[in-house]
DNA sequence: ATGGCCTCCTGTATGC
DNA sequence: TGCATACAGGAGGCCA
């Protein structure tokens, strides 16, 4: 489900709620996700208080007062939300962190692609050597700009949109965002990322900023099951130009969008529009 | 080294 | 109605 749009709209959510609070108490159902649920560690969490909430790429990182770090990704499905302390359980509430004012946030992940890890005191400062070691700049920073695209692209015979999904790349392009910024910028998600020149690349560094900008004032995209930490919907999704839009008149030439597989992934465009 | 394919998992939509 | 198949916001492993 989240790309970087989501995760930010998640996060600012929750920094409305959570910083101060302190985790009284934890409860699991034992489900496997991508990764082992370190039940053991989160358990030393409780008695902790939360102080921050930071993103990197698609994560979350809940920053506690001793020091230690919860590294928090959502996969397709996952959402953090916050309800009262008691309300009805989902199947798929995988974890539930019960806090000091009468709420409990809770991990909720249908198809189980999401992850959560500790990271204790000694590694919190490490993580970019660690657990982000392969993870490319985020798309805000300066270090992401039109020329660091193109040299990156030297010799790439992939697609480009497979380019600017892969996170070593770039961090947080996915799917639906990596359709609408190409889109956006006139480039075909088709062409070889090599063969894209430093001028378009300066655009579509552009373009990927304005649409993400823009996504996450519309408080992101829901498909079928995004939510914001307080089970609110994004409406982004009105905005698509080309998501799956097949066959649909393009919106500025009402040429019909074209649907491809890239990798795998729906990859939408105007044969127009997009060289 | 590069790039493409598969896998993890569940729910829903589509087609015969 | 019933069943089989395809597909979905990610990402890491494997193989040629």
């Amino acid at each position: 489900m989240p790309e970087l749009p989501e995760v930010e709209v998640v996060r600012r959510g929750l920094l409305n709620h959570l910083p101060g609070r302190t985790l009284t108490n934890l409860s699991t159902d034992g489900k496997k996700m991508r990764l082992p649920v370190p039940v053991k560690a989160l358990k030393s969490l409780t008695g902790s208080r939360i102080i921050d909430i930071r993103r990197r790429a698609k994560y979350l990182l809940i920053e506690m007062d001793n020091g230690a770090v919860m590294v928090v990704h959502l996969g397709m499905t996952g959402i953090l939300g916050l309800f009262p302390e008691g309300a009805d359980i989902d199947p798929h509430d995988h974890i539930r962190w019960i806090l000091d004012n009468g709420y409990e946030l809770r991990f909720n992940d249908v198809r189980r692609f999401g992850s959560i890890r500790v990271v204790e005191p000694d590694q919190a400062q490490a993580l970019e050597q660690t657990i982000f070691k392969a993870n490319g700049p985020e798309p805000f920073s300066e270090t992401f700009d039109g020329s660091y695209l193109y040299k990156k692209a030297r010799k790439k015979q992939q697609p480009v949109k497979n380019f600017i999904m892969d996170g070593r790349v770039v961090a947080g392009v996915g799917n639906i965002y990596a359709n609408e910024s190409l889109f956006s910028a006139g480039i075909s998600p088709v062409r070889k990322a090599g063969a894209i020149s430093e001028k378009r690349y300066i655009l579509l560094v552009e373009k990927i900023r304005e649409v993400f900008t823009t996504a996450i004032e519309c408080g992101g995209s829901t498909i079928s099951d995004f939510l914001d930490a307080s089970g609110t919907k994004g409406y982004f999704q009105i905005h698509f130009n080309v998501y799956g839009r097949r066959d649909l008149p393009c919106p500025i030439c009402r040429t019909p969008i074209r649907h491809v597989k890239l990798g795998g992934r729906a990859s939408f465009f105007c044969p127009a529009c997009q060289r």
